[in-house]
DNA sequence: GATGGCCTAATTAGGACTTCCGGTGT
DNA sequence: CACACCGGAAGTCCTAATTAGGCCAT
Protein backbone atom coordinates (compact mmCIF):
# COMPACT_ATOMS: atom_id res chain seq x y z
CA UNK A 1 0.00 0.00 0.00
CA UNK A 2 1.11 3.29 -0.66
CA UNK A 3 2.11 5.61 1.87
CA UNK A 4 1.16 9.38 1.48
CA UNK A 5 5.11 10.50 1.69
CA UNK A 6 5.14 8.22 -1.85
CA UNK A 7 2.37 10.17 -2.95
CA UNK A 8 4.37 13.04 -2.75
CA UNK A 9 7.40 11.55 -4.15
CA UNK A 10 6.01 10.03 -7.24
CA UNK A 11 4.21 13.61 -7.99
CA UNK A 12 7.49 15.79 -7.77
CA UNK A 13 8.94 13.54 -9.76
CA UNK A 14 6.58 13.49 -12.44
CA UNK A 15 6.98 17.20 -13.00
CA UNK A 16 10.01 17.92 -11.89
CA UNK A 17 14.00 17.31 -13.64
CA UNK A 18 16.03 17.07 -10.79
CA UNK A 19 18.32 17.87 -12.40
CA UNK A 20 17.63 21.39 -12.08
CA UNK A 21 17.75 21.49 -8.38
CA UNK A 22 20.90 21.21 -8.33
CA UNK A 23 22.84 20.38 -5.16
CA UNK A 24 18.72 19.32 -4.03
CA UNK A 25 18.91 16.65 -6.01
CA UNK A 26 19.18 14.49 -3.03
CA UNK A 27 15.74 15.28 -1.89
CA UNK A 28 12.32 14.80 -3.58
CA UNK A 29 11.31 17.71 -5.92
CA UNK A 30 8.73 20.05 -4.01
CA UNK A 31 8.14 23.34 -5.81
CA UNK A 32 6.15 25.74 -3.07
CA UNK A 33 4.23 28.66 -4.31
CA UNK A 34 2.72 31.09 -1.94
CA UNK A 35 -0.83 31.35 -3.04
CA UNK A 36 -2.94 34.00 -2.75
CA UNK A 37 -5.63 32.31 -1.77
CA UNK A 38 -5.71 31.63 1.47
CA UNK A 39 -8.60 29.22 1.31
CA UNK A 40 -6.73 26.85 0.31
CA UNK A 41 -4.85 26.36 3.43
CA UNK A 42 -7.63 27.89 6.02
CA UNK A 43 -11.11 26.32 4.40
CA UNK A 44 -10.73 22.99 5.97
CA UNK A 45 -8.74 24.11 9.00
CA UNK A 46 -5.53 23.59 7.40
CA UNK A 47 -4.63 27.31 8.05
CA UNK A 48 -2.38 26.61 11.09
CA UNK A 49 0.59 28.29 12.52
CA UNK A 50 -0.45 30.86 9.74
CA UNK A 51 1.59 33.62 8.62
CA UNK A 52 0.66 36.98 9.47
CA UNK A 53 -0.42 37.33 5.73
CA UNK A 54 -2.72 34.33 5.73
CA UNK A 55 -4.06 35.59 9.28
CA UNK A 56 -4.54 38.57 7.42
CA UNK A 57 -6.31 36.70 4.32
CA UNK A 58 -8.27 34.90 7.01
CA UNK A 59 -9.82 37.84 8.65
CA UNK A 60 -11.62 38.65 5.43
CA UNK A 61 -13.53 35.76 5.46
CA UNK A 62 -14.57 35.90 9.13
CA UNK A 63 -18.53 35.56 9.25
CA UNK A 64 -19.91 38.08 11.95
CA UNK A 65 -22.38 35.96 14.33
CA UNK A 66 -26.27 36.37 12.89
CA UNK A 67 -28.59 37.72 15.56
CA UNK A 68 -31.47 36.21 14.44
CA UNK A 69 -33.45 33.71 12.81
CA UNK A 70 -34.26 35.31 9.33
CA UNK A 71 -31.26 37.57 9.44
CA UNK A 72 -29.79 33.73 10.25
CA UNK A 73 -31.28 32.43 6.86
CA UNK A 74 -29.93 35.48 4.96
CA UNK A 75 -26.80 35.91 6.50
CA UNK A 76 -26.16 31.93 6.32
CA UNK A 77 -26.75 32.18 2.42
CA UNK A 78 -24.38 34.67 2.58
CA UNK A 79 -21.66 33.45 4.70
CA UNK A 80 -21.95 30.01 2.45
CA UNK A 81 -21.70 31.69 -0.46
CA UNK A 82 -18.56 33.47 1.13
CA UNK A 83 -17.02 30.43 1.95
CA UNK A 84 -17.11 28.94 -1.82
CA UNK A 85 -17.55 31.89 -3.89
CA UNK A 86 -13.93 32.75 -2.73
CA UNK A 87 -11.98 33.97 -6.69
CA UNK A 88 -10.39 30.66 -7.40
CA UNK A 89 -8.42 30.59 -10.92
CA UNK A 90 -9.96 28.64 -13.16
CA UNK A 91 -8.57 25.52 -12.76
CA UNK A 92 -7.95 25.86 -8.85
CA UNK A 93 -11.50 25.27 -8.20
CA UNK A 94 -12.64 23.90 -4.79
CA UNK A 95 -13.36 20.65 -6.28
CA UNK A 96 -9.53 20.53 -7.19
CA UNK A 97 -8.83 21.98 -4.16
CA UNK A 98 -10.56 18.72 -2.51
CA UNK A 99 -9.57 16.05 -4.69
CA UNK A 100 -6.27 16.82 -4.45
CA UNK A 101 -5.69 18.50 -0.91
CA UNK A 102 -7.98 15.43 0.86
CA UNK A 103 -8.24 12.77 -1.24
CA UNK A 104 -5.31 11.73 -1.21
CA UNK A 105 -5.11 11.39 2.14
CA UNK A 106 -7.69 8.61 2.50
CA UNK A 107 -5.29 6.38 1.26
CA UNK A 108 -4.16 5.09 -1.47
CA UNK A 109 -5.38 1.59 -2.59
CA UNK A 110 -7.92 -0.55 -2.13
CA UNK A 111 -6.38 -3.27 -1.28
CA UNK A 112 -9.07 -6.07 -1.12
CA UNK A 113 -12.94 -5.47 -1.96
CA UNK A 114 -14.84 -3.82 0.58
CA UNK A 115 -16.54 -6.13 2.69
CA UNK A 116 -20.24 -4.82 3.47
CA UNK A 117 -21.99 -6.39 6.29
CA UNK A 118 -25.72 -5.80 6.57
CA UNK A 119 -27.24 -6.27 9.31
CA UNK A 120 -31.34 -6.31 8.66
CA UNK A 121 -34.14 -7.22 11.37
CA UNK A 122 -33.45 -10.84 10.21
CA UNK A 123 -29.89 -10.82 11.45
CA UNK A 124 -26.84 -10.53 9.34
CA UNK A 125 -26.93 -10.80 5.67
CA UNK A 126 -24.08 -10.50 4.38
CA UNK A 127 -20.58 -10.28 4.10
CA UNK A 128 -20.74 -9.58 0.64
CA UNK A 129 -17.75 -8.89 -1.74
CA UNK A 130 -18.50 -6.58 -4.24
CA UNK A 131 -19.28 -8.34 -6.94
CA UNK A 132 -21.82 -10.33 -4.95
CA UNK A 133 -23.11 -7.57 -3.87
CA UNK A 134 -23.17 -5.62 -6.77
CA UNK A 135 -25.49 -8.77 -8.24
CA UNK A 136 -27.61 -8.99 -5.14
CA UNK A 137 -29.31 -5.01 -6.55
CA UNK A 138 -28.86 -5.89 -9.61
CA UNK A 139 -30.69 -9.28 -9.30
CA UNK A 140 -28.21 -10.46 -12.11
CA UNK A 141 -25.34 -13.03 -11.23
CA UNK A 142 -22.04 -10.99 -11.48
CA UNK A 143 -20.64 -13.01 -14.24
CA UNK A 144 -23.50 -12.35 -16.72
CA UNK A 145 -22.81 -8.64 -15.87
CA UNK A 146 -19.92 -8.22 -18.39
CA UNK A 147 -21.57 -10.55 -21.48
CA UNK A 148 -22.83 -8.00 -23.74
CA UNK A 149 -21.60 -7.36 -27.36
CA UNK A 150 -18.66 -9.33 -28.39
CA UNK A 151 -16.81 -11.46 -25.21
CA UNK A 152 -14.96 -8.24 -23.58
CA UNK A 153 -12.60 -9.12 -20.89
CA UNK A 154 -14.56 -8.56 -17.70
CA UNK A 155 -13.46 -5.20 -16.47
CA UNK A 156 -12.42 -4.45 -13.34
CA UNK A 157 -14.84 -2.93 -11.19
CA UNK A 158 -14.51 0.25 -10.52
CA UNK A 159 -14.05 1.51 -6.69
CA UNK A 160 -16.89 2.42 -5.16
CA UNK A 161 -17.00 5.72 -3.04
CA UNK A 162 -14.50 4.95 -0.43
CA UNK A 163 -15.76 5.08 2.78
CA UNK A 164 -13.99 6.72 5.67
CA UNK A 165 -12.19 3.84 6.10
CA UNK A 166 -11.61 2.23 2.97
CA UNK A 167 -8.28 2.74 1.36
CA UNK A 168 -8.59 4.52 -1.81
CA UNK A 169 -7.90 3.75 -5.16
CA UNK A 170 -4.12 4.11 -6.24
CA UNK A 171 -3.73 8.16 -6.78
CA UNK A 172 -2.77 7.45 -10.06
CA UNK A 173 -6.33 6.28 -11.24
CA UNK A 174 -7.29 9.08 -9.34
CA UNK A 175 -5.29 11.56 -11.79
CA UNK A 176 -7.58 14.18 -12.78
CA UNK A 177 -10.63 13.09 -10.75
CA UNK A 178 -11.88 15.74 -8.53
CA UNK A 179 -14.65 14.25 -7.12
CA UNK A 180 -15.58 14.46 -3.26
CA UNK A 181 -18.14 12.77 -1.98
CA UNK A 182 -20.82 13.85 0.24
CA UNK A 183 -19.57 12.21 3.41
CA UNK A 184 -16.35 13.62 2.97
CA UNK A 185 -17.59 16.66 2.03
CA UNK A 186 -19.95 16.62 5.56
CA UNK A 187 -16.21 15.24 6.80
CA UNK A 188 -14.58 18.60 5.98
CA UNK A 189 -17.32 20.83 6.96
CA UNK A 190 -17.20 19.13 10.58
CA UNK A 191 -13.21 20.06 10.64
CA UNK A 192 -13.68 23.51 9.59
CA UNK A 193 -14.18 25.85 11.91
CA UNK A 194 -15.64 28.39 9.82
CA UNK A 195 -18.59 25.75 9.67
CA UNK A 196 -18.28 24.03 12.55
CA UNK A 197 -19.99 24.51 14.66
CA UNK A 198 -21.98 27.27 13.22
CA UNK A 199 -23.60 25.07 10.41
CA UNK A 200 -22.78 21.68 11.34
CA UNK A 201 -21.28 19.96 14.29
CA UNK A 202 -20.75 17.34 16.20
CA UNK A 203 -23.13 16.61 19.15
CA UNK A 204 -21.42 13.40 20.07
CA UNK A 205 -17.71 13.14 18.04
CA UNK A 206 -16.93 10.16 20.29
CA UNK A 207 -20.57 8.28 18.37
CA UNK A 208 -19.76 9.91 15.09
CA UNK A 209 -22.82 11.68 15.23
CA UNK A 210 -23.60 15.15 14.18
CA UNK A 211 -26.04 17.70 13.38
CA UNK A 212 -26.59 19.82 10.79
CA UNK A 213 -27.36 23.12 12.35
CA UNK A 214 -28.26 24.76 9.46
CA UNK A 215 -29.66 22.50 6.80
CA UNK A 216 -30.05 24.99 4.43
CA UNK A 217 -26.64 26.47 4.13
CA UNK A 218 -25.00 23.08 3.89
CA UNK A 219 -27.05 22.43 1.49
CA UNK A 220 -25.99 25.45 -0.07
CA UNK A 221 -22.75 24.70 0.03
CA UNK A 222 -23.01 21.36 -1.00
CA UNK A 223 -24.77 22.75 -3.96
CA UNK A 224 -22.34 25.13 -4.31
CA UNK A 225 -19.64 22.79 -4.36
CA UNK A 226 -21.24 20.38 -6.61
CA UNK A 227 -22.27 23.01 -8.87
CA UNK A 228 -26.07 22.00 -8.30
CA UNK A 229 -27.56 25.81 -7.40
CA UNK A 230 -30.60 24.43 -6.99
CA UNK A 231 -29.68 22.20 -4.10
CA UNK A 232 -31.18 22.29 -1.09
CA UNK A 233 -31.32 19.98 2.04
CA UNK A 234 -34.58 17.66 0.08
CA UNK A 235 -32.25 17.11 -2.14
CA UNK A 236 -28.83 16.35 -0.19
CA UNK A 237 -31.19 14.50 1.93
CA UNK A 238 -32.24 12.20 -0.32
CA UNK A 239 -28.13 11.53 -0.97
CA UNK A 240 -27.48 10.68 2.71
CA UNK A 241 -30.95 8.61 3.15
CA UNK A 242 -28.63 6.22 0.12
CA UNK A 243 -25.80 6.20 2.62
CA UNK A 244 -28.17 4.31 4.97
CA UNK A 245 -28.34 1.53 2.71
CA UNK A 246 -24.29 2.00 1.81
CA UNK A 247 -23.25 1.85 5.66
CA UNK A 248 -21.81 4.87 5.58
CA UNK A 249 -24.79 6.97 7.41
CA UNK A 250 -26.91 5.92 10.32
CA UNK A 251 -29.89 8.36 11.49
CA UNK A 252 -29.86 9.33 14.63
CA UNK A 253 -33.57 8.47 15.13
CA UNK A 254 -35.86 11.10 17.16
CA UNK A 255 -33.71 13.51 16.27
CA UNK A 256 -33.76 16.07 13.02
CA UNK A 257 -31.43 16.86 11.35
CA UNK A 258 -28.81 14.54 13.31
CA UNK A 259 -26.70 11.61 11.38
CA UNK A 260 -23.83 9.57 12.91
CA UNK A 261 -21.21 8.37 10.56
CA UNK A 262 -20.58 4.62 11.15
CA UNK A 263 -17.27 5.16 11.14
CA UNK A 264 -14.72 7.80 11.22
CA UNK A 265 -11.31 8.19 10.40
CA UNK A 266 -8.28 7.92 12.58
CA UNK A 267 -6.63 11.04 13.47
CA UNK A 268 -10.18 13.29 12.88
CA UNK A 269 -10.03 16.44 13.47
CA UNK A 270 -12.95 17.04 16.17
CA UNK A 271 -14.38 20.96 16.57
CA UNK A 272 -16.51 21.18 19.24
CA UNK A 273 -18.45 24.16 20.52
CA UNK A 274 -18.49 24.58 24.44
CA UNK A 275 -15.75 26.84 26.48
CA UNK A 276 -13.14 25.73 27.82
CA UNK A 277 -14.51 23.07 29.91
CA UNK A 278 -14.37 21.01 26.80
CA UNK A 279 -14.61 17.11 26.77
CA UNK A 280 -18.07 18.06 27.08
CA UNK A 281 -18.49 15.75 24.31
CA UNK A 282 -16.90 13.29 26.20
CA UNK A 283 -19.20 13.54 29.04
CA UNK A 284 -21.82 12.78 27.18
CA UNK A 285 -21.06 9.85 25.97
CA UNK A 286 -24.21 8.15 27.41
CA UNK A 287 -25.62 10.62 25.14
CA UNK A 288 -25.88 7.75 22.74
CA UNK A 289 -29.01 7.57 20.38
CA UNK A 290 -31.88 8.89 21.70
CA UNK A 291 -30.81 10.95 24.92
CA UNK A 292 -32.03 14.30 23.23
CA UNK A 293 -28.67 15.54 24.49
CA UNK A 294 -28.76 17.70 21.54
CA UNK A 295 -29.55 21.13 23.69
CA UNK A 296 -33.61 21.28 22.10
CA UNK A 297 -33.77 20.63 18.55
CA UNK A 298 -31.87 24.18 16.97
CA UNK A 299 -33.66 24.82 13.42
CA UNK A 300 -32.16 27.27 10.83
CA UNK A 301 -33.01 30.01 12.66
CA UNK A 302 -32.21 29.24 16.00
CA UNK A 303 -29.58 30.93 16.97
CA UNK A 304 -28.83 31.46 20.26
CA UNK A 305 -26.19 28.11 20.45
CA UNK A 306 -24.88 29.13 17.36
CA UNK A 307 -23.80 33.18 18.48
CA UNK A 308 -21.82 32.20 21.39
CA UNK A 309 -19.64 29.09 19.38
CA UNK A 310 -19.34 32.24 16.20
CA UNK A 311 -17.74 33.99 18.94
CA UNK A 312 -15.60 31.47 19.84
CA UNK A 313 -14.47 30.50 16.51
CA UNK A 314 -13.62 34.04 15.86
CA UNK A 315 -11.59 34.01 18.75
CA UNK A 316 -10.22 31.31 17.73
CA UNK A 317 -8.78 32.62 14.11
CA UNK A 318 -5.97 34.17 15.07
CA UNK A 319 -4.48 31.40 17.09
CA UNK A 320 -2.40 28.55 16.14
CA UNK A 321 -5.48 26.00 16.16
CA UNK A 322 -3.42 23.13 17.63
CA UNK A 323 -4.61 20.70 20.37
CA UNK A 324 -7.00 23.28 21.79
CA UNK A 325 -9.02 22.68 24.91
CA UNK A 326 -11.03 26.00 24.78
CA UNK A 327 -14.07 26.93 22.86
CA UNK A 328 -13.67 26.31 19.22
CA UNK A 329 -11.75 23.12 21.09
CA UNK A 330 -9.72 20.89 18.02
CA UNK A 331 -9.10 17.57 19.90
CA UNK A 332 -8.40 14.00 18.59
CA UNK A 333 -10.30 11.44 20.80
CA UNK A 334 -7.67 9.44 22.39
CA UNK A 335 -7.52 6.14 21.27
CA UNK A 336 -9.41 4.76 23.85
CA UNK A 337 -12.24 6.90 22.83
CA UNK A 338 -12.41 6.38 19.11
CA UNK A 339 -12.15 2.47 20.01
CA UNK A 340 -15.01 2.65 21.09
CA UNK A 341 -18.39 0.85 19.18
CA UNK A 342 -20.14 3.35 17.78
CA UNK A 343 -23.91 3.04 18.75
CA UNK A 344 -25.81 1.65 16.14
CA UNK A 345 -29.23 3.44 16.45
CA UNK A 346 -32.06 0.75 15.58
CA UNK A 347 -29.70 0.74 12.42
CA UNK A 348 -31.62 -1.25 10.12
CA UNK A 349 -28.23 -1.81 8.16
CA UNK A 350 -24.46 -1.49 9.42
CA UNK A 351 -21.42 -1.72 7.88
CA UNK A 352 -18.23 -3.12 8.88
CA UNK A 353 -15.35 -1.27 8.40
CA UNK A 354 -11.98 -1.54 9.04
CA UNK A 355 -10.31 0.43 10.62
CA UNK A 356 -7.24 3.00 8.96
CA UNK A 357 -4.83 4.92 9.22
CA UNK A 358 -5.50 7.61 6.75
CA UNK A 359 -8.13 10.41 7.62
CA UNK A 360 -8.94 13.24 5.88
CA UNK A 361 -6.63 15.40 7.49
CA UNK A 362 -4.27 13.77 9.84
CA UNK A 363 -3.62 16.31 12.68
CA UNK A 364 0.51 15.89 12.20
CA UNK A 365 0.40 17.55 9.25
CA UNK A 366 -1.66 20.48 10.56
CA UNK A 367 1.23 22.36 11.58
CA UNK A 368 3.83 22.00 8.73
CA UNK A 369 3.78 21.68 5.24
CA UNK A 370 1.49 18.70 4.78
CA UNK A 371 1.36 16.46 2.11
CA UNK A 372 -1.84 17.39 1.23
CA UNK A 373 -0.91 20.90 0.75
CA UNK A 374 2.15 20.03 -0.54
CA UNK A 375 0.13 18.78 -3.49
CA UNK A 376 -2.51 21.23 -3.60
CA UNK A 377 0.41 23.61 -3.86
CA UNK A 378 2.47 21.54 -6.12
CA UNK A 379 -0.30 21.49 -8.72
CA UNK A 380 0.07 25.20 -8.64
CA UNK A 381 2.90 25.56 -10.92
CA UNK A 382 0.52 24.26 -13.47
CA UNK A 383 -1.34 26.81 -13.26
CA UNK A 384 1.25 29.82 -12.67
CA UNK A 385 -0.12 31.49 -16.17
CA UNK A 386 -3.31 32.10 -14.18
CA UNK A 387 -0.94 34.55 -12.04
CA UNK A 388 0.14 36.94 -14.96
CA UNK A 389 3.08 39.44 -14.24
CA UNK A 390 3.75 36.87 -11.07
CA UNK A 391 1.63 38.10 -8.36
CA UNK A 392 3.46 39.68 -5.59
CA UNK A 393 2.59 36.62 -3.35
CA UNK A 394 3.34 34.00 -5.90
CA UNK A 395 7.03 33.25 -5.81
CA UNK A 396 8.73 29.83 -6.20
CA UNK A 397 10.74 28.41 -3.10
CA UNK A 398 13.83 26.78 -4.63
CA UNK A 399 14.57 28.83 -1.22
CA UNK A 400 12.27 27.39 1.18
CA UNK A 401 13.14 24.06 -0.42
CA UNK A 402 16.77 24.65 0.33
CA UNK A 403 15.57 25.74 3.91
CA UNK A 404 13.59 23.21 4.76
CA UNK A 405 16.48 20.38 3.47
CA UNK A 406 18.82 23.25 5.84
CA UNK A 407 16.28 22.54 8.48
CA UNK A 408 15.70 18.98 8.10
CA UNK A 409 19.47 18.11 8.18
CA UNK A 410 19.72 20.26 11.60
CA UNK A 411 16.56 18.31 12.75
CA UNK A 412 17.85 15.18 11.61
CA UNK A 413 21.10 15.31 12.48
CA UNK A 414 23.44 13.28 9.87
CA UNK A 415 20.56 11.03 7.62
CA UNK A 416 21.73 7.63 6.23
CA UNK A 417 22.24 8.76 2.31
CA UNK A 418 20.18 5.22 1.81
CA UNK A 419 17.32 6.96 3.29
CA UNK A 420 17.13 9.55 0.63
CA UNK A 421 16.30 8.76 -2.57
CA UNK A 422 18.87 8.11 -5.00
CA UNK A 423 16.98 8.90 -8.51
CA UNK A 424 14.27 11.04 -9.27
CA UNK A 425 11.43 9.49 -8.94
CA UNK A 426 12.79 6.93 -6.66
CA UNK A 427 9.75 6.31 -3.96
CA UNK A 428 10.16 5.78 -0.44
CA UNK A 429 9.05 5.81 2.82
CA UNK A 430 11.89 7.03 4.61
CA UNK A 431 11.11 11.11 3.71
CA UNK A 432 7.81 11.57 5.23
CA UNK A 433 6.15 14.45 5.19
CA UNK A 434 5.95 14.88 8.68
CA UNK A 435 9.76 15.13 9.25
CA UNK A 436 9.97 18.40 7.14
CA UNK A 437 10.46 20.86 9.65
CA UNK A 438 7.90 23.34 10.49
CA UNK A 439 7.80 26.55 8.05
CA UNK A 440 7.99 30.14 9.52
CA UNK A 441 7.40 33.58 8.40
CA UNK A 442 11.00 33.62 8.00
CA UNK A 443 10.79 30.91 5.63
CA UNK A 444 9.02 32.39 3.30
C1' DG B 1 3.74 -6.42 -46.39
C1' DA B 2 3.60 -8.26 -41.63
C1' DT B 3 4.26 -7.43 -37.01
C1' DG B 4 4.47 -5.07 -32.76
C1' DG B 5 4.47 -1.00 -29.85
C1' DC B 6 2.61 3.36 -28.81
C1' DC B 7 -0.84 6.81 -28.72
C1' DT B 8 -5.42 8.66 -28.89
C1' DA B 9 -10.31 8.91 -29.45
C1' DA B 10 -14.51 6.62 -28.87
C1' DT B 11 -17.29 3.54 -26.42
C1' DT B 12 -19.06 1.38 -22.44
C1' DA B 13 -20.08 0.29 -17.60
C1' DG B 14 -21.01 1.70 -13.37
C1' DG B 15 -20.95 4.68 -9.14
C1' DA B 16 -22.75 8.68 -7.05
C1' DC B 17 -25.61 11.39 -6.85
C1' DT B 18 -29.93 14.50 -8.49
C1' DT B 19 -34.63 15.18 -9.39
C1' DC B 20 -39.24 14.19 -8.74
C1' DC B 21 -42.76 12.22 -6.37
C1' DG B 22 -46.21 10.56 -2.96
C1' DG B 23 -46.54 9.61 1.51
C1' DT B 24 -45.94 9.82 6.87
C1' DG B 25 -44.77 11.94 11.16
C1' DT B 26 -43.91 15.94 14.20
C1' DC C 1 -49.07 24.53 7.73
C1' DA C 2 -44.15 23.95 7.49
C1' DC C 3 -40.72 21.01 7.86
C1' DA C 4 -38.16 16.70 8.40
C1' DC C 5 -38.03 12.31 6.83
C1' DC C 6 -38.68 8.19 3.94
C1' DG C 7 -37.80 5.45 -0.20
C1' DG C 8 -38.99 4.27 -5.19
C1' DA C 9 -38.01 5.43 -9.84
C1' DA C 10 -35.73 7.53 -13.49
C1' DG C 11 -32.40 10.47 -14.96
C1' DT C 12 -27.74 12.97 -15.22
C1' DC C 13 -22.94 13.44 -14.65
C1' DC C 14 -18.53 11.83 -14.26
C1' DT C 15 -14.76 8.60 -14.39
C1' DA C 16 -12.26 4.37 -15.30
C1' DA C 17 -11.82 0.46 -18.21
C1' DT C 18 -11.82 -1.21 -22.61
C1' DT C 19 -11.64 -1.21 -27.56
C1' DA C 20 -10.54 0.32 -32.16
C1' DG C 21 -7.87 2.59 -35.27
C1' DG C 22 -3.95 5.28 -36.88
C1' DC C 23 0.89 5.97 -36.99
C1' DC C 24 5.55 4.57 -36.89
C1' DA C 25 9.62 1.62 -36.47
C1' DT C 26 11.59 -2.76 -37.32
Amino acid sequence: MLQQSELIFDFASDHVNMSQLGCYSDYPAVIVEQVPHPHLLSYAGLACEQTQTEQDHQQLLKVEPCESGEEETMETLVAADSLLNMDCPDSLSLEQHYSQTFLPSLGDVITTPVTQVTVSAEGVVGPFDQPQWHSLHTGKPASQLHSRKRSRKPRHRRAESPTPDIKVKKDKYNKGGNTLYLWQFLMELLQDRQVCPRYIKWTNPNAGIFKLVNSKAVARLWGKHKNKPDMNYETMGRALRYYYQRGILNKVEGQRLVYQFTSLPEDMIYITEGDGTKEEEEENDEIDDNSGNDEGVSDDSDDSTILSSDQSVEEEDSLPPKKKTSAGSVHTPSAAQRSRPAPRPSAQRDTVLRPTKNSLIQEKHLPIVSAEMLRTLQNLQKVQSLQPGGHSSVFKTAQLLGSLCERQAAAEGTVDSRDRPSKSGQKTSELETPKLVPLTSSDL
